[in-house]
DNA sequence: ACAAATATAATAGTATTACTATCGTTTTAG
DNA sequence: CTAAAACGATAGTAATACTATTATATTTGT
């Protein structure tokens, strides 16, 4: 058996009615992931999701207060799920070094298979999430949105590793800058590589943004 | 005299008419600036803008294409008058390590004080870069506007520094990754000291960003 | 098995946005 | 002083981001 038992618990605010506790729920999640992609987010809307699933965009906004309270929905999926990634590839492993370097791993390498954990294409998922979730944040609602407990799951992700990080150093200052400076960064340097690519300095074979965070973090740690 | 006699030369692929031709040019680009800062780019509007200025949304549609084009042109200025400074701040200092570190103090701090170098006001012009200049190359177009030249100035501020690195450490394989780190770094954790503490370590008083990428980018350079 | 509640489809409608077009008047430049 | 350019005033269009209504289908509790 291939599926796990378990399911990601999201944050019920994020939702009028739980996209989970039905197949309509489900499949408005899942094509809306494959859309965005396709689409890019700006050009995506409920209408054009509409037409894909074959229901009226007013059905799509019973589940969603509109198109960007979805894409923080699917951005808390990601988070939620990297989470237990990161929980599960690091336990039992005694050296904080070495569990640092693996979340690292995991924090600044697109996801390339589909473990089909469930109705979600984490490829695709997370392909939005690097190119995307700028756009989660950056909004004039950001306050309000972050008391109703929006951003929860990336700044449990950032705590967990934040902690490793006073493991290995417990003077260090930053350990919550260092990190998000690492996720956010790795994202932007990959937009870079693609589109940009005078901002930065990768070699599409090597694993360079990877190397280069690393890096970074060690330094910083070993030397502070 | 205050005023300077310089003037940027942008990339005329920004504008139909050149804002700086004009009076009402110069007042639209003052002005947006402002009124971005208030409403925020996405509740910007050029309907807004001509109320404020009291000209029809048609006229600025003779200066610019559409709003992005003008928040493109405004970080454009920003860059260049920041190369400018940069230029400035860095002449006649042998030490390349101070050259570096006056430049990341640069690149990290908003603006505190208009130099009254134009009709500009900086410290709101620097408020916008920090908090929207990520949606000027986070757009589906980028590759097209990148070939015409829309992003020169900012490339040209990574590779004034990244010269820099390389005096510094020759060998150090990331110059532009780090400099773009540092600078989209900065930004973000300004955003997130000020929205989502949770994602940084900052004290109010201090400057722990800038604090925090200086140490990050020397202790990088020399244990590589 | 059946009434009541709930979910969905189909359709229509509104305010705002991001433009484009036209045209008459003013300003500017040679 | 005349021709060109710039500007203001106004109107119009297509798309977006919703909201509302009603009829039908489905589920659920008993």
């Amino acid at each position: 058996m291939n599926e796990l038992n378990i399911q990601l618990k999201l944050c019920p605010e994020l939702f009028f009615k739980d996209p989970n506790s039905s197949e309509l729920g489900k499949k408005i999640v899942s094509k809306s992931i494959e859309l965005i992609n396709i689409l890019g987010f700006e050009n995506f809307t409920f209408k054009k999701l509409g037409k894909v699933i074959g229901s009226p965009e007013s059905t799509i906004y019973r589940y969603f207060e509109n198109k960007h309270v979805l894409l923080v929905y699917v951005t808390n999926w990601y988070w939620s799920w990297t989470d237990y990634r990161l929980l599960l590839a690091t336990t039992n492993i005694s050296s904080a070094n070495r569990r640092l370097e693996i979340a690292i791993d995991i924090l600044t390498k697109p996801v390339l298979v589909d473990n089909s954990f469930s109705h979600i294409n984490e490829v695709l998922l997370s392909e939005i999430i690097f190119s995307e979730s700028l756009k989660v944040y950056n909004t004039k609602k950001v306050d309000e949105e972050n008391q109703k407990g929006y951003f929860k799951a990336y700044k449990d992700v950032v705590a967990r590793v934040s902690d490793v990080v006073i493991e290995i150093n417990p003077k260090f200052k930053y350990p919550h800058m260092l990190i998000s400076t690492v996720i956010e960064g790795a994202h932007q340097q990959k937009y870079f590589s693609e589109h940009l690519p005078a901002l930065t300095d990768t070699n599409k074979n090597e694993d360079s943004i990877s190397d280069f965070y690393k890096k970074l973090t060690f330094n910083l740690l070993n030397n502070e």
